[in-house]
DNA sequence: TAGATTTCTGACCCGCAAGTCAATAAGTGG
DNA sequence: CCACTTATTGACTTGCGGGTCAGAAATCTA
């Protein structure tokens, strides 16, 4: 994202406004290894090149750099799929096949995913980063789908049914395929492709008009 | 599960078989409410109703409390499936339906959703109980939606399709669901009935032979 | 009832990580 | 090149929580 600098030369460099910005790539990093908890602020000090007094230069506290982290990757989440939606034209499952795609390489993305695990595991402990990752996120998403199914069956492509009231069973096997990768990879050979083909499959024959 | 003496009159009590059940009871209520890391020894020890150092007459340290916490549940997680299926003689559909229901009745329990949130936060830091966890649970569901699937297609009820590869596609909604009712449930209602018979219907035209 | 044995505990130690601050080096303008 | 400002730091304090242990209390045995 920002600018990397693990192994400057030139020590103690002064750099006010590029600080933050590497600070939260760093914090990034090292809680989505470890987690809240077990992230030490020396931890992020070390990986973003400068002391951890530094660090308190430009944040409240440890929590104040958790927030900004999560928020500086929320931002930018969802606006890859709007893009996607405007200006296309052809049947609905070529648009939900490409949406889709989307949300993959989004999710599966480290940073995204981490972020994702972390929300997921620590959520409750802070309820305004979960309202807001419901919020910006999960709502966000869901209109979105929503949007989708009935741009479907207005085209007389899918049939109306109980899955149009939770557009978010269209987007659950990408959660899964999240923890796969994430969380029991060194177990198991997971074939993304092979299971985004999968999913999609039976996903449309599910919706189709029969 | 084990008795509960949160307040007992009398302190100081010997229960030397007791402990180990009422220790690992209140751990997962501990790591669960905060994680791994976020919870102190102290913690579980009130909740047991004990002193702390009593929880070293029977565990190594925290991380083994954490161990047969995780391995207590774990245990029979997957036992309730595999008794529906043996004796059924009806449609696969209904099979499934049944077999849903027992997969979301214990993902929603507090003590299963918990365990599968830490999981999925915190399982690369502790790698054999997540290879376990990936053995004794991921694995043996697959094999078993899989039978499931092979049921299915057998008595031509099911079109052999991509879908047969990864029969987590059938269970990832429930993982849907349990994220929605752990993490997100103060920002939204979430009608899990409705929920559920969604997921069938989408999964059945999904499924079915056409 | 009086040891003997076993379970339990409070007080303690110790290391680690969050957070502080006076000293210091990097820039800046004259 | 020399004050002057300001970003940066390493050494320090502090509190918290994991882990230990000597002794107290419960239970057992006779």
């Amino acid at each position: 994202m920002t600018e990397q600098n693990q192994a400057k030369p030139q020590r103690r460099r002064r750099r006010k406004n590029a600080r933050p910005g590497e600070i939260v790539d760093a914090g990034l990093a090292a809680f989505s290894e470890n987690g809240f908890s077990a992230t030490r602020l020396e931890d992020i000090a070390r990986r973003a090149g400068i002391a951890k007094s530094t660090i308190y230069l430009y944040f409240e506290n440890k929590e104040a750099v958790f927030e900004a982290a999560i928020k500086a990757n929320m931002a930018n989440t969802m606006d890859d799929l709007s893009s996607q939606f405007d200006a296309f034209d052809g049947p609905t499952e070529d648009l939900i096949r490409l949406v889709l795609r989307v949300m993959y390489a989004k999710l599966l993305e480290p940073n995204t995913a981490t972020l994702m695990r972390i929300m997921i595991a620590e959520g409750h402990r802070f309820p305004d980063l979960a309202e807001r990752y419901h919020r910006e996120v999960i709502l966000r998403g869901e209109r979105f789908m929503t949007a989708l199914m009935k741009r479907g069956v207005a085209r007389g492509e899918f049939d109306p049914g109980p899955a149009q009231d939770f557009p978010r069973l269209i987007a659950a096997p990408t959660l899964m395929a999240m923890i796969a990768t994430q969380t029991f990879s060194a177990f198991e050979e997971f074939d993304v492709d092979a299971y985004f083909e999968a999913h999609v499959w039976l996903l449309m024959n599910g919706l189709r008009s029969s």
